[in-house]
DNA sequence: CTAATAGTGTCTATTAGACAGTATGTT
DNA sequence: AACATACTGTCTAATAGACACTATTAG
């Protein structure tokens, strides 16, 4: 058939010409937390934390999934998530980037379900916020061995551990195929989803600013260097941290004294 | 309503119970070629192109756009773009990876449809496949400038000028919103899809091996120097330069001639 | 011989790693 | 006083930038 101009095709377009399927987007939402001390004097231990949520209905019925949910025909792809997640936490903007989209023909069992995850970050004041009764904050052990990684996520009274084994699928750029050998608690394909992030954060905080998306406005050199450590998996040298840091950061004129120890200039994140 | 278990709820699940949309696939496919040279002595100088296809039929017709097509509900996410790229190009086994999912509302005059676009690279014996007579090779020339960029697609007869607007829209990562404000010839959001490829690639040229897939078996670090330079826009110094690869790769004994001046020893891609 | 690229040597400047040392709060 | 962290200084090692120099071919 032919078309004299692009309205008069569009008036007679078929709208079920081609497959159609749902979209859902999905947020990994990261923040770093203090681990209760017993010493007084020492500074807290930090964690990464996730917020899971509890599947109350099939598919997945009583297993933990990452927020999500689906996206609407007239909905920006950015808003989705964004709506999503102030649905759950009530948080409004805040740090958000596009993840991956993943989109496996057996990622859900009801239906072809094409997921775009988003990656989410906040700090630790905004973790107080309230939550919806269903979600739930896990700390988070991530570790890399020979064959691939463990990925331990607890909560007060919750553990799930998943096995991941990682293959090398592309030599150039170091990219890997993530396969969950062992999981029992997590739904759909969210372990994966969920490593891709940490694996994406880790990268990022090496040559971006990303960190400070996951600080309060004013904090020491102390705290941020821990919340690289605890993201990086490995501790760091503090001379050549203050270095690297230096001109990403501003002195202010408060302090934080308290610990049983000399008090800490508090610092802002510099935007130059 | 209860079920019992999930084979249960399963069998009565309704497809339509949520919004249905189309999706697509679109495939960057960049390459660097030789530009002709009158000078017999002076090696070639190189431009990066990319492949783009003449719409047939409406929307946009005879504008150009990336090779893409619509996903099928029984095929995997990353076998769409590759079965595109074959039935364009005859490539097969190629480089790719996944860039960005697009998803703005009204990207599609049709009907909401995303799409999620892949980066693929060849190299320029890879060039020379024969492909589809509605598709063209490209010549690329972007230049950043103060308040946003400008794309010049070049052809045998064709010319295609896009700028774009680039605004910072988040501070801590460098993330910018690319408006395209001057744009005859290329379809959907095309423009902003092809600026976002070639930000990625320059990215990732700094920091991954990447650019070996832009490369023959066998070149000489010349030209490799070339190829680095045309991505990043930019001139290096041999010697610094030559540092940096010396552990990605390895000599051969094989010899290129023929240019009016010292021979160059070939090398490979070193996997280690 | 000449134009043009190939390839090396080296000096300097900058950045990163390591560790020692000093400072200062709370209990 | 003592613990624990805050913060600085400095030596060394590694990496990056700049430029000068030598080598080798086709015509």
């Amino acid at each position: 058939m032919e078309y004299r101009s692009e309205e008069e095709f569009l008036k007679s377009y078929n709208p079920n010409e081609y497959d159609r399927l749902s979209m859902t987007t999905d947020i990994l939402l990261f923040s770093v937390s203090d681990l209760l001390q017993n010493n007084y004097r020492k500074t807290s231990e930090k964690v990464m934390s996730i917020l899971l949520v509890k599947r109350e209905t099939y598919p997945f019925k009583d297993m933990w999934c990452v927020p999500g949910g689906f996206l609407k025909l007239d909905e920006e792809l950015e808003e989705c998530p964004k709506r999503i997640l102030a649905e759950e936490t009530n948080l409004h903007n805040i740090y958000m980037e596009q993840l991956y989209t993943f989109g496996a023909v057996k990622r859900d069992p009801r239906m072809r379900i094409v997921s775009t995850a988003y990656m989410a970050l906040i700090d630790k004041n905004d973790l107080k916020e309230e939550i919806n009764s269903r979600a739930k904050w896990f700390n988070i052990q991530y570790d890399e061995n020979k064959s691939g990684a463990q990925l331990v996520l607890t909560s007060d009274d919750d553990r799930i551990e998943v096995q991941v084994k990682k293959t090398l699928v592309e030599k150039t750029t170091n990219r890997y195929k993530y396969e969950i050998i062992k999981n029992d608690s997590i739904a759909f394909d969210h372990a994966e989803v969920i490593v891709t992030g940490l694996e994406r954060l880790r990268n990022k905080i090496e040559y971006t600013d990303i960190v400070f998306n996951m600080m309060p406005e004013y904090f020491t050199l102390g705290e941020l260097q821990k919340v690289y450590e605890v993201i990086l998996g490995k501790e760091l040298l503090m001379p050549a941290f203050r270095r690297v840091i230096a001109d990403k950061v501003e002195k202010t004129d408060k302090i934080q004294g308290g610990g049983g120890h000399r008090p800490s200039v508090l610092f802002k994140y510099k935007k130059k």
